[in-house]
DNA sequence: GTCTATAAATAGATAGAC
DNA sequence: GTCTATCTATTTATAGAC
């Protein structure tokens, strides 16, 4: 970060400039919304002129656009069953929820903004969502529901449908990371890791739908 | 509400356009948020001019407000136990929990507005949003958590933090409903009746935290 | 790459007539 | 109670100098 010998005051790199541009308006578009936060905002907290703004961006709607495909390919959308993929094979129920589970609420700690500003944009209905939606939570729900699947197959897991199964531990998951950004401000309801988080959650979900086959297994050692 | 005599000033036409006001703002602050709504917007859904939504409200805040608490007020704060008295009394675990989850999926369809009225809230960290939290969660945590500690003294439910089993019941019902307000369409990923979602919920949770004791002595039916 | 200046549109809010 | 007209501040966006 050398300057020239002529100005004082080293200018930034385009595209450092525009990642800037992009971190700043993500966490006030994550704290306030679409309609809630103006350019000009976003300018004054890089500490730069509206008008470069524009420079980088052709106007406010690509701006957040360009943040939220920023984000999710950089890290909202990897494949949230790569750290299990042992557990998965070997069928290592426990293994494959609680990793699953630790993984999610660790990753929600880490991106609060990211968050706030999935909720925003389906608040408000932005095309985000449903493409969220659509390349993320339903192929999530594929996945771990055909594991249910293969389980309930196998014995291992009682009869019900696993769509419902998957939501409820979704619901679990995600409920406990919202409250956590929505309302922690280090007091509250729940102070709890997330291992032991983890842990509980999927001790619920399992043993909710074990088979009594497995039941009657597991309280015979 | 009620008119004891003929008056020959019509009062009621101010309260009537004040309450469709109330409404179509409501209507418009849950699909768009505060910042998304614009007051002409109000104005032009009730079909009226602008300076009639200042009329009878001071100002954009105060229409806001003002709805919030007509809301919260109206139907959002009303005891959620009251309809599983009996069970709590007989200790009918299963109807305990099947009927609050019912009772809370159905309300969610009812009053999407409100659902969404209060993540805007909550995003916008209104102060309603620490009010809903105080004086509506809160409770519920404590109630609903004292009851699981009583049945764990019983011996009917496992060792297990209440407050962390509460936080996972609550999670499946809100995830759900949330799910159902944010991106239902009339497709998607997971079509279910409201007694079946709130059965298979209250499936999972009860079997999740029964006590080994307990277990054994249902498979012995 | 960055700024100042400013256009164009829209927001919230008020005045005064009927 | 309701409207039109209007004011002021703000917001998005552009032009052009350096």
């Amino acid at each position: 970060m050398v300057n020239s010998t002529e100005s004082t005051v080293p200018r930034m790199a385009g595209d450092e400039r525009r990642k800037q541009l992009l971190e700043v308006a993500m966490h006030l578009f994550s704290k306030n919304g679409f309609t809630g936060t103006t350019t000009k905002n976003v300018a004054e907290m890089a500490g730069v002129s509206e008008a470069m703004v524009f420079k980088h961006f052709a106007n406010k709607d690509e701006l957040y656009t360009a943040i939220l495909d920023h984000k999710a390919c950089s890290q909202g959308l990897e494949n949230p069953f790569a750290d299990v993929a042992e557990e998965l094979e070997a069928k290592n129920d426990f293994g494959v929820f609680s990793g699953i589970a630790l993984n999610a609420l660790n990753h929600h700690d880490e991106d609060r903004d990211f968050m706030r500003l999935l909720l925003h944009a389906a608040l408000e209905n932005h095309e985000l969502s449903r493409m969220f939606f659509e390349s993320f939570v339903k192929g999530f729900y594929e996945f771990l529901g055909n594991y249910i699947s293969r389980r309930q197959k196998d014995g291992a897991f009682r009869e019900a449908n696993p769509q419902v199964v998957v939501r409820a531990f979704v619901g679990m998951i995600i409920h406990h990371s919202l409250n956590k950004t929505l309302w922690d401000t280090g007091n509250t309801i729940l102070k709890i890791s997330n291992e032991d988080a983890a842990r509980e959650f999927s001790n619920i979900l399992l043993k909710g739908i074990l088979s009594p086959a497995e039941q009657a297994e597991q309280n015979g050692n």
